[in-house]
DNA sequence: TAATTTCCCATGATATCCCAAATAATCCCA
DNA sequence: TGGGATTATTTGGGATATCATGGGAAATTA
């Protein structure tokens, strides 16, 4: 199944590489898909995806009202989106623009959330994380509404 | 019926190394399924399925609010899913940050239930049967309700 | 020409592969 | 029904491959 899954904990070395887990490369290499970097809309931290990703955001504000506050949103994370492209050892470089909004110091965490996954200063994930699993204590598990729409019961490859 | 059911216990080698009990393979390789372990948001506990159930949180997470906490608990639950791969005897790598969560030693417990299965210290987990085991002769059995009613598609990891 | 960025190779850590031994489960025939 | 033989499963360890990381040199850019 290829989706953006588990966490990494890479290091960032002193001309400002960072190596892309390789499960994550192998997503991407998987389709020729190059990758895009772009800033998070809600959170201090970046996000990665492939074109398709992209291609919803060009087609969502295609779809809406020029002149609409969320149009203007959507604009913000393609214009801070970037092709990002990889060495031979597959790694890549991360503008200071990146750095500076993620707040990044000598070390990024990728969090693999399916069809996209997040680069965050490993403490704030850990944060996070730990915030995420109280709640989920206390309140209970998000309902995942199985059943309704009943999917072919052996979806071989689980993606659909 | 290929469920995961029963308990086994298998030993964790110095690199690492735990067998999946034969039966459980059996069941994922009828159905040429990979195997995902998570760590459980609830429970000190590894959570294994296939691939079904990680499709179904991931279609969750598209569906929803974005900025809604659910979606930070699922987005959790994904970044800390891993494919796991087994090598020709079955046997598959516990990261280190899995045999953390799960506060495992050198042993560990699979407890099939049903549609996914769960990892845990031998030991906390014979602690909990018992524990449930006194707890239903105290206050009875939960009402099964068997057949009649089709229910929704069984909750894959039978919890309530 | 100075300051980057890109390419290439080296290295240590660790995961994976492959074969073999130990243990447990099953079979089969007396 | 017993119990020895056969097969399945789990466990162990050495060899091999992969991956993250570091650094030098070539290529760009300003």
């Amino acid at each position: 199944m290829d989706l953006f899954l588990s966490t990494f904990e890479n290091r960032i070395d002193r001309k400002g590489r960072l190596s892309v887990p390789a499960s994550f490369r192998a997503v991407l290499e998987r389709r020729r898909d190059p990758l895009y970097l772009f800033k998070s809309l809600t959170e201090p931290c970046l996000e990665g995806c492939g074109p398709e990703r992209i291609g919803q955001i060009v087609d969502a504000i295609d779809s809406m009202d020029s002149l609409s506050a969320e149009v203007a949103t959507l604009q913000t994370m393609l214009s801070s989106a970037q092709e990002m492209k990889l060495d031979n050892e597959g790694r890549m470089m991360l503008s200071a623009d990146f750095i500076a909004f993620a707040e990044l110091d000598d070390m990024a965490l990728f969090a693999g959330i399916g069809r996209s996954f997040q680069i965050w200063l490993p403490g704030r994930y850990r944060e996070r994380e730990t915030a995420a699993r109280s709640r989920a204590k206390s309140d209970g598990l998000p309902s995942l509404r199985l059943g309704g729409t009943r999917r072919p019961p052996d979806d071989p490859d689980g993606r659909r």
